[in-house]
RNA sequence: GUCCCCGUCGUCUAGCCCGGUCCAGGACACCGGCCUUUCACGCCGGCAACAGGGGUUCAAAUCCCCUCGGGGACGCCA
């Protein structure tokens, strides 16, 4: 017996990959890294009104940027447009589908009509038996159809056992005709998607409940095409506070992947938040390297019920899930720096902070100033924004600091600058001498220490918080300090 | 309306299959405290849930039934 795994994910190019689909792609490509599998990228361009080339892009770039790598692909639906239309015509062929006449608009109003009696509003079947004579008669008219699939006319009940939700049965007689090409000749979704399947042999389907209606059809195309259907475990859907279906449309960037990207987030950090929507490893473990969530991982883990993206419109504190912030600055500050210095690398040039002496005689440094900083951030943007007064001169105050520890205190304008001066008297610049250096003076002046140490974080930072001024001190340099504290006066002029 | 799925702290969830170890555990968030002349980290503590009602049983979050609630699907979209 084969153990061969084959698993895919299927996005349809009409927008950017949003977090619900990055979700899906994950768990597909865990189960496939889990049992040694293959992964497979299938674009489904077939409805190519709303299909984009930069919406391809967007969820290649979006698979790269989080780490998730694909065995093949990405393959293309439309270029096998003509064997889904072979298919088609030969399931026609077989007599197990139909051509049908029904126009929009009689549908529609079958439907209408059907939903104000409050009676179920699957086709009718006006058109499966038509005879021989009346189908002819119908194209020799020049009349457009359809091509159903005709549901078998079976008692019962046909299933499968879903690895998520368990048995999963329906009634033949509820089934309806279902459309598999359109009148001008394209395959529909659900026919192209089963081809397809078949053809890339893919083994187990892991997707959103919301297709679990489209299930019980797909195995009856298997079944007419004479292949096995594949397993299938239908993941909980991803819902917001008001239990909506997340979606790029009504939900904006927040569910986009590229927005975590460009807001600083670790792309593992999200992969991380993401895999913990709708599944559990069975213990308390929450925070996985990539070995040990591939190790972890399985289907049977998969929760049935839906989860709440927990995220609020406006939220000054939070800008996304907390949880998803809460595992990000996890990773932050416990990731090897080295990997840190990395990821930030294109931030700090884009806010013209970076210098090539960060990774030559200044490594040590830049590594250490990271380490010093980090455990206050929640994201990597917030290293050359928050961070910004340890790689420039040019950094800005925040209000809130400078009214309360420095501007309150008239007195800092002419200690601070004097404090400086002492200051260089210090040979070697380190820890103690520093703190020796501030103790005495503010001993000297009879002053409490906690003043001069406030005044100066904001004076050397910008910042009402922030590491030990010592160490700050010490990251900062003995140069930058005294030129700093120097400048106080200024601080109190506009 | 019809069909399908689901229902444990505010949120993510453990426990449910195989009833007692659960006056329900963890995480995030929130609130205290310790540490720190700041803040964060770390550590300690707190708040907070079995949707409701009936059964079955010595015993039910766990089994059965009903009700209610939520979601999904019902396209010549994917």
């Amino acid at each position: 017996m084969s153990e061969e795994v084959i698993v895919r994910f299927p996005p349809s190019p009409t927008g950017y990959l949003h977090i619900g689909g990055a979700r899906t792609a994950i768990f597909n490509w865990l189960f496939a890294r889990k049992h040694g599998g293959k992964f497979i990228l299938r674009i489904e361009d077939t409805d190519a009104e709303r299909s984009t080339e930069e919406s391809i892009q967007g969820i290649i770039d979006g698979l790269t940027w989080l780490g998730l790598d694909w065995d093949e692909g990405p393959y293309f639906q439309s270029q096998f447009a003509h064997e889904h239309k072979q298919v088609a015509e030969n399931l026609l062929k077989e007599g197990k589908a139909y051509k049908c006449f029904c126009t929009r608009e009689e549908l529609e109003a079958k439907r209408k009509k059907a939903l104000k009696e409050k009676r179920d509003i699957k086709y009718d079947g006006t058109c499966r038996n038509l005879s021989p004579e009346q189908i002819e008669e119908k194209e020799a008219a020049g009349m457009p159809y359809v091509v159903r699939f005709k549901v078998p006319e079976r008692q019962g009940k046909i299933g499968y056992d879903d690895k998520v939700l368990g048995r999963i049965e329906k009634d033949y007689r509820e089934i309806e005709d279902f459309v598999i090409m359109r009148s001008n000749g394209r395959p529909l979704y659900l026919l192209c998607n089963v081809v397809d399947d078949i053809r890339d042999r893919i083994t187990h389907i892991i997707r959103g409940q919301d297709h679990m209606s489209n299930t019980i059809r797909q195995i009856l195309l298997y079944e007419a095409l004479g292949a096995r259907p594949p397993v299938f475990a239908h993941m909980p859907l991803t819902l917001d506070l008001q239990k909506r279906k997340i979606s790029k449309r009504t939900h904006g960037e927040v569910v986009s992947v590229q927005w975590y990207r460009e807001m600083g987030f670790i792309p593992w950090a999200l992969v991380n938040f993401l895999v913990l929507l709708g599944w559990n490893p069975g213990t308390d473990q929450e925070i996985f390297s990539r070995e040990e969530l591939i190790q972890a991982f399985s289907l049977e883990r998969i929760n049935k019920s839906n989860s709440v993206f927990n995220y609020r419109k406006g939220d000054p504190k939070f800008f996304t899930d907390p949880k998803a912030i809460s595992i990000n600055a996890h990773y932050l500050r416990t990731m090897p720096i080295e990997e840190i210095a990395h990821m930030i690398k294109d931030d700090f040039k884009k806010e013209g902070i970076w210098l090539d002496a960060y990774e030559g005689e200044k490594k040590k440094w830049f590594l250490s100033t990271l380490d010093l900083i980090r455990s206050r951030f929640h994201t990597l943007k917030d290293f050359a924004r928050q961070g910004r007064a340890y790689f420039a001169d040019d950094f800005e105050f925040d209000p809130k600091a400078l009214k309360k520890n420095v501007l309150k205190r008239p007195e800092l304008k002419e200690l601070l600058p004097a404090l400086a001066s002492e200051l260089e008297a210090v040979e070697s610049w380190n820890l103690e001498t520093t703190e020796d250096a501030v103790r005495k003076f503010a001993e000297s002046r009879a002053l409490k220490a906690g003043i001069i140490i406030n005044g100066m974080r904001t004076v050397l930072t910008g910042q009402l918080k922030g590491p030990g001024i010592f160490d700050v001190m010490v990251a900062i340099g003995k140069d930058r300090v005294i030129a700093r504290l120097r400048n106080t006066p200024n601080l109190f002029e506009t």
